[in-house]
Order: structure tokens, then C-alpha cells, then sequence
DNA sequence: GAAATTTCGGAACACGTTTTCCTTGACGAA
DNA sequence: TTCGTCAAGGAAAACGTGTTCCGAAATTTC
């Protein structure tokens, strides 16, 4: 029928169809009231005939919530949001919410500008993220939020983080299983907090078998491979490095190779953040710490699901990460 | 107060602090309706003294719109979708439009699932994008779509893609300027219509320069540095080398520093994407061409606006690409 | 067979806006 | 003074759904 295609049908639509009032369509597709079978099948069908969708608008403003969730990011173009999103939009989806993507490019105005738009589209919870995994100031609004990645300084509310010391403790240990007894440590900028916690951890996991102390630098290849040569003038006796991230780790490979040092034969390495076009391109590929942040932003959609559900978890939360060996460590 | 706190104000709530009706305020908070400048001040004032954000559930109801744009990609965590999202994201948000994101993970039922949310939702247009730059199926909803990256099989539709073609073929017009002569072109695998169409753009740009056919392969690493083997066997007078991806210059660089040959010295090398990550890493760093995803994706998004009000520009559409120069061509 | 109970479905209102129509009062012109 | 015009703002209807109440019919119980 050209009507069909003009407008979309509503309830009252489906109702005249089935021969029923609009209410009756309304509670024959949401189940679990009284109605007999024979009227919720013709209801059904008489839905299914029109193609009939319900209009979420209507939905939500009946009932009060939108089906709907913002996720704030301070840059969504970042390796370490991406995942986030996905797993949170994976389990939201699943949920039978909607995602709607604010990118604030870290720009406070920018922030308020979204909060604004968020509140207006009355969503039913907010995720924030971010790129550094030091606490963030939280957003003042008057809706459940949970924070991922970067967890709010206010220690009431509701915090997803990684387990940072446990992966890098997690990288020493599997080197002492391979006998290694002289580990040195290389990591990005003495600012950032995942380098001081990594660093602390692998220290204290290392403890004797320790070979001076963690080389800050930056997050770069070029200070990997610089990085070397420091560490074999200082400490030679080395015999395996642990990195700060996947870019340094490949960059402390390319320069051991070219010293003709073998890995993991004299000097076993290992990355952190199993980004594979870096650890699985490295020569030779990196046993590296996977952060699972895919699942961490399921975690944290299924936190806010329940938030909004009226039972919050509030306090932060560490998610465990996941060692994943390669030849970097364990030889061809 | 408290109820300030317990329940968010409605438009009749400012009507009542203002001392108008609830048609006033909202008259008077949208601007151009005949109403005294007094009374739009009394109106703001009550506004602001309340935090009134109107719910654009009830906007949406009223006006038939959502102010809601749906982006549908079938990988969103591809390096090229990332770009194109928030470039969608930047140029929808300033229209005051929220983005809802869907990945599809190339399930096509999950694309179902998501586009009966969309449509549930009224989302007032959709954006569909995706990994490659195959032709895609449309997909079929009432509703204005533009595709961005992957166009649609269907040339009526409005599609956004890539000038791959000029791309290529200005890499190698700046190979010319700097008089090389034998230029060779390694890329991905010739079942992707990217390669081919690189491929093809670069042999006609070269024409009498070309050195031997295109080398196809993969979109690795790995395959450049094997591509330097069988190039330099079968064409040892190559002085240049464009490739169909960064990975696969940052291979090819690799490779010929290994062979101690000097790039650009002895051969200059192009690559493709500017993946800041492989460009920038490589030794020495790429000139590359830029697909400017971000620019499309704002693109894509102005003419969705536009088929939303009611202007729409169809048939697809070619963007330009931008070489960036660095050192893998113009030494130091 | 009458009364009590259960089952089924409809009427009406609520949700928060926008928008159309209408009323009121002020002002200027004849 | 009276009529017409116009600015200012209110009343009410829409938008599409969910939900509460209530009445009618069907079923059970004595």
C-alpha cells in the first residue's frame, strides 16, 4: 500500500489490523500480562504484516528512560580507547541499548558542550574514558556513570581499571621460569603513571635478579633502541629486557639485531599491550602483557547496565591481564 | 530545593517560575516568534535558574525528528573507520546531532539487529562505512543514507570515497620531479580492488618509467622486505619504489637498509595510508599519500545533513588525497 | 441457578515537547 | 468613537507508547 511507505505504521496501526485497541498491541508484544494466546498471535501477526517497529521516542518518554548511553572519550582515536568502546558497545548492544559516541578531543568545552547533549537525550547512563590511566576529574551529572580506563579520583564512584602491576609482574615471573636472572626494564616518560606503576611492579617482582634501575624514556622505538646501548654499556651481564610497551620492545629488538645480539637466545624481551601490528611485525614477535581492554569495556558496560538497574557497584576495579608468549621469550 | 534534585524541570516548570505558559517558553527559548524581548529575558532567567535542559524525547516526538544520525560500520576497529567516525562525529555534533555507533563485525545479522534499532530509534539518517573500498550492497530503510569509504552498488546513492587513482599517480608525478626513472610498485593482494586500482594508476603515471609489472602480495611487513629480493633480482635498476601500503614501505626500507642500500639515496620509496605509526616509525620516514579520512568523514556527514534537510546529492563522489613528503624520498 | 472469582481487553491518562489556532488588548486611521 | 490591524501570549491538540484502572465476560463454586 502507498500508505505503508509514506508514514511508518504505529501501535494504533497494528491495532486496527488485529482488531484490538492500541493497548492491547502494547501489552501483547511486551509479554507477561494476561492475554489470551490467540490474541497475542494475531497481534503478532498483524505486527509482523506491516513491519511494524516500535517508535523508542514514544517508548522512552513513556517509560521514563531512553535506551540509551553516552560514552565520553577524551580522544577515541587512541589504541587504548578503541577496544573500550567496542567491547562496552558489544555489551550494550546485546542489552538492547543504544551507543552514542562523544569524542571530547580533550577539550573541557568540548566536554560541557556533550554533557549538555547526553542529559538532553536523557540517556540512562553515562561511560567515560580516556587514554592515560591517571585518575580523571569526575563529570558532575545526576545519571549513573562509570569510568573506564581512567578511573575518577573520587574513590566512591564506580572505576574499571587494568591491573598494571599484575601484568608487569606477570612478564618477570614468566622470564624466571625461563631461568633469567639479570632483567632490566625500559618504559615510556617518568610523567606518566603506567610507567611508574610498571616499573615499580617489575622491580619489586624482580627484586634480586634486578639489573639497574628502569630506563625512563618515551613510548617510542627510537628510545627503544637507544635505550639499548645504554643498558649494554651499564649492564651487559642482561639477559632480558622487559618493556614498557610493544613500540619500545620492537625498537630494542631492531637494535639488538643489528648489534647482532640473537632474542631470545642471548637476551630474551618482552613488550606490553599486545598491539599486534607492532608485536606480531617485531623480529622476532613479542611475547607481550594484553591489557583486554575489549573486555573491559564489557565489563564496565555490564557495571553500568547494573547501575542502572538500580544496583551500582560503586569503588574501583582491577581487571586481570593476560600474558601471551611468543618468540620473543621463548625461542623457534 | 529538593525537587530540583529529585526529578529534572520540564518546560512547564520554567513556565511557572517565569509566569507564562508553556508554549511561551518554548517560544521564547527557540527565538524568532513574535514575543517581547522582556518576556524572552524572564523566560531565559527562569531557565537558567532552574538547569532546564529540554528532553529532546519530547522534541523528537514533536517535531518528527530525532536529532540522532546512526553509523554503521562493519569494522570500526580498522584504522581506516576510525578517522571516518570522528570526522562524522565532529561535523554532526556541531549540527547538533547525536552520532549512535553500530559495528557490525561483518555479521550480517547483526546488521539486521542494528538496523531495526536504528529505524526504532528514528534516527533521522545513517552512514554506512566499512574496511574496504569494494562496492556494497545498499541497505534498505526508509531513511537518508550516505556511504563513506565503501561506496554503494547502487550509483543513485550518495557515496564518499577515496580518489585512489589520483593518489597513486601523484606519488609517482613526485618521483618524477626527482628524476627518478624506474619506478616499481609493490602492493596488497591483487584481489583487492584497492591494489588493483593503485596498481593500475601507477603504471599509467609511469608509463615508459615503469620498472617490470606490479608486485602483489600482502599488506605486510613482511612482504616488503621479500618483495626488495625479487625486485632487486629481476629489476636491479630500480631507483624507486612505490608501495600500496606504509606497512609495505616500512618493509621495503627496511630490507634495502639491510642490503646497505641508501634510501632515498640509491632508491626512493612512497608509501601509502600515512599511518602515522608505520610513517613515522620507518627508517627512514615515509612520504606517503594521505586519504584524508577524517575530511571524508566530515564530508559524508555534511551531505547527510543535507539529504536530511531535504537536499539530497546523489550518485557517488571522489575526495582528493594529500602526499606528504618526508625523508624516504627527499634525503636528508 | 446464583454468587464469587478470574480472565480478558478497552478507555483514559501520562510522558515533554512543538505547533496551530485563537483570544486579548493596544494602537492607528477614518 | 469605531473599526481594522497587529503584536503578544495562551489553550489545546498532536506526536507514539506504557500503564493503571475498570468493566464485561467467562469460568468456577456452592
Amino acid at each position: 500500500m502507498a500508505s505503508r511507505s509514506t508514514r511508518r505504521p504505529t501501535i494504533r496501526d497494528v491495532a486496527s489490523v488485529a482488531g484490538v485497541s492500541a493497548s492491547t498491541v502494547s501489552k501483547a508484544l511486551k509479554g507477561n500480562y494476561s492475554l489470551r494466546d490467540s490474541t497475542v498471535e494475531r497481534v503478532r501477526q498483524a505486527a509482523d504484516e506491516l513491519g511494524f517497529i516500535p517508535d523508542s521516542r514514544g517508548r522512552a518518554l513513556a517509560s521514563g528512560r531512553s535506551f540509551t548511553v553516552g560514552l565520553i572519550t577524551t580522544d577515541s582515536s587512541g589504541r587504548f580507547s578503541i577496544p573500550i568502546m567496542l567491547g562496552a558497545e558489544d555489551a550494550l548492544s546485546a542489552g538492547e541499548m543504544a551507543l552514542v559516541l562523544c569524542d571530547t578531543r580533550d577539550d573541557p568545552l568540548r566536554e560541557q558542550h556533550y554533557l549538555k547533549a547526553l542529559v538532553s537525550l536523557r540517556v540512562d547512563g553515562i561511560i567515560v574514558t580516556g587514554r592515560r590511566v591517571e585518575p580523571r576529574e569526575p563529570i558532575d551529572v545526576p545519571i549513573p556513570v562509570v569510568y573506564a580506563f581512567s578511573p575518577s579520583t573520587d574513590p566512591a564512584d564506580t572505576s574499571v581499571v587494568v591491573d598494571d602491576h599484575a601484568g608487569a609482574a606477570a612478564a618477570v615471573r614468566h622470564l624466571h621460569t625461563l631461568s633469567r636472572k639479570r632483567i632490566a626494564h625500559v618504559t615510556g616518560p617518568e610523567s606518566h603513571l603506567s610507567a611508574r606503576v610498571r616499573a615499580a611492579a617489575t622491580q619489586e617482582a624482580a627484586s634480586t635478579t634486578f639489573a639497574g634501575p628502569p630506563l625512563y624514556g618515551e613510548w617510542t622505538e627510537r628510545w627503544g633502541r637507544l635505550a639499548v646501548d645504554v643498558l649494554l654499556r651499564d649492564h651487559p651481564e642482561v639477559d632480558a629486557i622487559t618493556c614498557g610497551s610493544d613500540q619500545i620492545a620492537r625498537g630494542v629488538c631492531d637494535r639488538l639485531r643489528e648489534l647482532g645480539r640473537s632474542v631470545p637466545g642471548d637476551i630474551a624481551v618482552t613488550g606490553y599491550d599486545n598491539w599486534s601490528v607492532m608485536a606480531l611485525a617485531s623480529r622476532p614477535p613479542l611475547t607481550t602483557v594484553d591489557m583486554q581492554l575489549e573486555e573491559l569495556g564489557r565489563r564496565t558496560a555490564k557495571l553500568l547496565l547494573d547501575a542502572i538497574a538500580g544496583s551500582p557497584r560503586p569503588g574501583p576495579q582491577k581487571l586481570p591481564t593476560r600474558l601471551i608468549t611468543r618468540e620473543s621469550t621463548l625461542g623457534t
